[in-house]
DNA sequence: TACTACATGAGGTGCGTACCTCAAGCAAAG
DNA sequence: CTTTGCTTGAGGTACGCACCTCATGTAGTA
């Protein structure tokens, strides 16, 4: 039989109630008593039936997840499955709170998190830029006792906290490779696209991308990025410009999840027909280009894997208990007109 | 608050007692009082609090997983996730049996899962080729109320069932677009190879491969499936011959998981120095083969989610919930130098 | 009318845990 | 010796549900 809370008060000679203030820290428990029960614990193999616990205690997971307020399809496929999963889980004892943030504000970013009370809330993901603020009420938050994880973009404040998302290096890497294996060719032109470079993510994939570019295609050239900073308008000038300015490009590839004002520009700039093109995040958009032939392959990061992977994580945290980063490694996932399902 | 018995058993104007005598199908219930518990329960939308009940019930979900007795790293790999499993599952009232069985001999499959109980077992997950005994054997499970999945290969017997897998036709598809692609050049001969091609999991992998290879690289010869039956001396022979055959080799398909005597006797035939080679699932043989550059890409299937996708699956059955398809769908994963981690 | 079969209610117990109260014991400090 | 503070035990209640027993009601049948 598993072992309950009685079995340790037998074995380590204690009662109850000793045994319960020993495994909720409660106060009062000389040392000595204390490692006994401990050793008990040990000996006999304890642990802790969590839903059990969880309905003793009422407990209910409130979590909030920071999303950018952004009008992408990407964040909106999130805000998606976050519904989903919400809905799914009434039964789960898990509230999420969805909030949005401003996109170039980081101390609005960080004034949120900061409202953030243990009483209210029992962890957060943040999906933020990363900047010394937003950093910071990340660290204010973990001393708070609130639960707190990186979302996608940026990177864990302190090596305790885990980040959910992909390996953005090595996103560019596969970036790379597949371009330079798709040109079939030993010189061509590269453009790419990002929304602004000071995004870590951007940046990374560009340095994954240049790295296997240098050491496995040297006679591809990568033309510096073209940055939309999200503007419809801008968008379309900055491809028309870049398209006067370089000729022979065979090879596009945009570092984020692309808007649909920046794929129909690039329609209309005719760069579909003649180049190898690579995005991420497969959303609506991209979709429907790879389904229409103008895109060759998404890199991209399954959504609800990366909205569970971020719930487990918290949930794990709340409980104490330390979960298996192998599973919660998120996969880069290549998506082509023949896997699209 | 999350509705409980007590609210539906206010709300529809009854006892306890006959709350429980519904929701549990007891008998004694006249028609008229079952309607009205039934409506209040869609009224106050009340959904079962499963840890709960399975707390009450003492509930232990007793699965059964039939592999193959192969000593192929793949399904060595699932042995190892489901020990994994296992382990951390202790406390989450979930007991798993792994059984072995034969490869070739269905007769003896169907006799096992014809000795299952529903007393012993709630559920069962299949690994076996696809046969007319493991089939109906299958379907008697059902029938005496245990649940089922086919796992891996094979197919579900019956459409209610599920299969846990990826889409293989989709994984022959996206081989041949990237043996395409990769080949950069308009003719080339491809070898494949097999197991066996009785597995439909074969089959199905070179329906799409064929299928990608006609309507997208018509230049590009597919030659007939070299099938290994699993005898490492025979591998070696075969592959020997073929290099003596067939000249001019520039592709080679390996339609499952390579054995290290099918690597071997590919690096001793030198066809790995001169070709594009992809093969399937990542284990140890073919991560150091990509690694050291042999394979170019393997078309992989997660272990672990593979294993925690059965069980989720298992389990809903068993709790009479459905589940979300489009969660359980195992994704093709494309593994390259540049995203193995 | 008396008997039977069935429908329902009332109430209890237990699952493994959390959390609370109260009393008793003990040792050190005054 | 008394007071104070700390440690421990005993015991109860609750969480949401399953499962059981027994009593009572109600309708139909002989």
């Amino acid at each position: 039989m598993i072992p309950t809370v009685y079995d340790i008060a037998k074995v380590a000679g204690v009662s109850l109630a000793t045994v319960d203030r020993v495994l909720n820290n409660r106060p009062g428990v000389r040392k000595v008593t204390y490692d006994k029960v401990q050793q008990a614990i040990k000996e006999i193999g304890y642990v802790r039936d969590i839903s059990a616990a969880n309905l003793a205690r009422r407990k209910v997971y409130r979590f909030a997840f920071l999303l950018p307020e952004s009008q992408g399809p990407f964040v909106a496929s999130i805000r998606d499955s976050l519904d989903t999963v919400e809905a799914a889980k009434i039964t789960d004892r898990t509230r999420i709170l969805v909030h949005s943030i401003p996109i170039n504000d980081p101390h609005a970013t960080a004034r949120i998190l900061d409202r953030f009370a243990p009483e209210d809330i029992d962890g957060v993901a943040v999906m933020a830029q990363e900047t010394p603020q937003v950093r910071d009420a990340m660290v204010r938050l973990r001393d708070r006792n609130i639960a707190v994880v990186a979302f996608v973009s940026g990177q864990p404040p302190v090596a305790q906290d885990h980040f959910v998302g992909i390996d953005n290096v090595a996103a560019g890497r596969t970036a790379a490779m597949l371009m330079g294996r798709f040109l079939c060719c030993d010189d061509a032109r590269v453009l790419t696209i990002s929304h602004s470079m000071q995004a870590r993510d951007s940046l990374e994939r560009r340095l994954g991308f240049d790295a296997v570019m240098r050491e496995q295609f040297p006679g591809v050239e990568v033309l510096p990025t073209l940055e939309t900073h999200g503007d419809p308008v801008r968008v379309g000038k900055v491809i028309a410009q870049a398209r006067r300015v370089y000729l022979n490009i065979s090879g596009v590839y945009m570092f984020v999840s692309a808007s649909s004002a920046l794929l129909e520009s690039l329609r209309k700039a005719g760069l579909f027909s003649s180049t190898v093109t690579i995005a991420h995040e497969l959303t609506l958009h991209t979709k429907q280009s790879l389904l229409k032939g103008e895109i060759d392959a998404v890199i991209t990061q399954n959504v609800g894997h990366l909205v569970r992977s971020a719930l487990r994580v918290l949930r794990s945290k709340c409980d104490g208990l330390n979960f298996d980063p192998s599973q919660e490694k998120i996969r880069i996932e290549i998506v082509t007109r023949e896997n699209i399902h």
